[in-house]
DNA sequence: TAGAGCCTGGACAACGTTGTCAGATGCGGG
DNA sequence: CCCGCATCTGACAACGTTGTCCAGGCTCTA
């Protein structure tokens, strides 16, 4: 004899369905649908019984069917590195804003500056098929991607450059902001200047070191191996680099710090020691023109990165857009008073 | 004659399913779905066959399918204030690791502090059929969220309890920590104690105002309504606040802030005050311990608090959990300096 | 060599929703 | 009184996947 068919294991707790609905409605299963869906074609007496039905059973549409159906998710998916950095904080709540005015629900993972990482967050978002895919890009490979994009996910990178894929891009001009704050140092008199920043392999570090070089170069100055420290922002890391290149022979007099991560080390250091010695840093921190002196900072504008990617990826998604572009959002120099102390030596 | 049923509107981009690769690799459906999921039964030779067109045509598992079928979707919603808050993001964040270490992603949305927003943001995450909730709570009613419960959404709050519902709670201990911070303040001579915080519809705003009159009650010291002030986090507000207990006739010695949206502009009026005034603060910040004086903070710790709760949700949905718990976390007195100033007048 | 048992592969239904289309109902006009 | 039309309703098939079940081919043993 056959058996009635088992349910699946705990299928959402046996939640009523819209056959649940008109079943108990006394209607059919797709004038439920319309009521839900608030399509015209309903009397009102139908639709009272049916949304009485509703309530009384809770019957909540289940999104999962109408996504297959439908082929639309309403979300999208966003790939940063860590949340938990005051950098990306904004930055994932303005697209999540832009996402909200379209409909759509934000999904976001940390890739933890792990590319494969990034790249299983990225694919399972996929394959959750989410409408569009905003990247903070961990790896500098992205090939994986264009099965993606070719299928029609709209893919926008952001803080860094797309790998490999043609792709749009929404940066900060990390080179030109790191240039004009070590110039405004050198235009304090400093010629010895250190450079703490970022792993190499990060392109914002590596942008930002050659904004330093370049600054270096227009004064004719000849950068020397000891002034120059990257890697990880591991606070001990930052510790000796600092510390290093201020007990040298002919120790720097000013230093730029690469990143927020990097500077909060770097003040604590500067802080412990009696000679002031300048400093000029990447990003905004929340309470940097209360420090004394006040840390001089070269601002992104982390929200605004984040708007403009995710309009842009909803203007992929209307169509209107064709052609990948590199957009690049202008630094802002924020002198607070760390950066124009004289050299001290 | 009868059309060519036309697919819906641009399906995905007309992605490859399962049946184009059994297709084209000559084999059935069902083969296509073992090689995917990993099981068992499959030749090697078929098994490779199946890849090659896997990786021929770009297929990716569509999870929206998936999730119908077995009725879990491996997600997690988090319903938070303000992701862009320096206090939310380490909470995200570890809610994100734990859900990762359950192989679950999580969708985040930001009620702005805003009940109705966040239902319906919880009740979009439900639909989407989530397995769990954790949610910050916004609003102080949260039946909306009975039947989706009873359904078996795994459901936790955090940092506030949730109203008219009987549920899982992770909370910080308020009340005592602002009453440590306080009793910290009159331990130094204190009696003139000024209170600036969040609105008191907010639980953790109204547990730490609570905790003041009780530290205060305490001492036997009567609290003058001047000394306390609540509403927004808005600078303006609490700019006005802060400057009107300073210079009142019997102007506050010290300040207790009641959130960190709330200190900086404390410490903003403070810093452009010659008399020194003591304060204890509610929340850490990033550079609390750099600035002069070094602000005095009564430390939560978001991360725990997002760790905890996540790890209850994940207990839930395993079944292990029956009774909802309040929990609540200690806080941590961290003495800087700024809360050890004697009253100067 | 026949039969039992295992291994591999495939047909089919179901998950809950929406689009299509055709049937039912009611109303007004001829 | 009947027909045509507009309005409302419902049956049915799809969406892409997975669980169930059975068929066919193979190996191994008696």
């Amino acid at each position: 004899m056959p058996e009635t068919p088992r349910r699946p294991d705990s299928r959402y707790g046996n939640r009523p369905t819209m056959k649940d609905v008109a079943a108990r409605a006394g209607v059919g299963l797709k004038t439920v649908s319309r009521v839900v869906n608030g399509e015209p074609g309903v009397t009102p007496e139908t639709e009272r019984r049916v949304q009485e039905a509703i309530d009384a059973l809770g019957f909540r549409r289940n999104d999962s069917a109408r996504v297959l159906r439908k082929g639309r998710t309403a979300s999208i998916g966003l790939v940063l590195e860590d949340l938990a950095d005051p950098f990306y904080g904004p930055l994932s709540r303005a697209v999540e804003e832009v996402a909200r005015a379209h409909g759509a629900l934000l999904i976001n993972g940390s890739s933890a500056e792990d590319p494969d990482r990034e790249q299983e967050l990225a694919l399972a978002l996929c394959a959750r098929r989410v409408d569009g895919l905003v990247v903070i890009p961990a790896g500098d490979d992205h090939r994986y991607l264009e099965p993606e994009v070719k299928a029609g996910v709209a893919t926008v990178f952001v803080d860094r450059p797309a790998g490999q894929i043609d792709a749009d891009c929404v940066l900060s001009d990390n080179f030109g902001g790191a240039r004009g704050g070590v110039a405004h140092l050198i235009a304090h008199g400093h010629r010895r200047i250190g450079f703490i920043g970022d792993m190499p392999r990060i392109h914002t570090a590596a942008e930002r070191l050659r904004g330093y070089r370049t600054a270096m170069e227009d004064a004719g100055i000849e950068v020397a191996d000891t002034w120059v420290s990257l890697g990880t922002t591991d606070p001990d890391r930052v510790r000796r680099a600092a510390e290093e290149m201020l007990s040298a022979p002919e120790p720097v007099t000013a230093v730029f710090s690469g990143n927020n991560r990097v500077t909060v080390t770097v003040i604590r250091v500067l802080a412990e020691r009696a000679r002031r010695v300048a400093l000029v840093a990447f990003d905004d921190l929340e309470l940097a023109d209360l420090l004394e002196p006040g840390v001089t900072v070269v601002a992104q504008d982390a929200a605004a990165l984040g708007r403009t990617a995710a309009e842009r990826l909803f203007r992929q998604l209307e169509g209107t857009l064709v052609v990948p572009e590199r957009i690049e959002l202008p630094t802002r120099l924020i002198a607070r008073g760390s950066g124009e102390l004289p050299p001290a030596d």
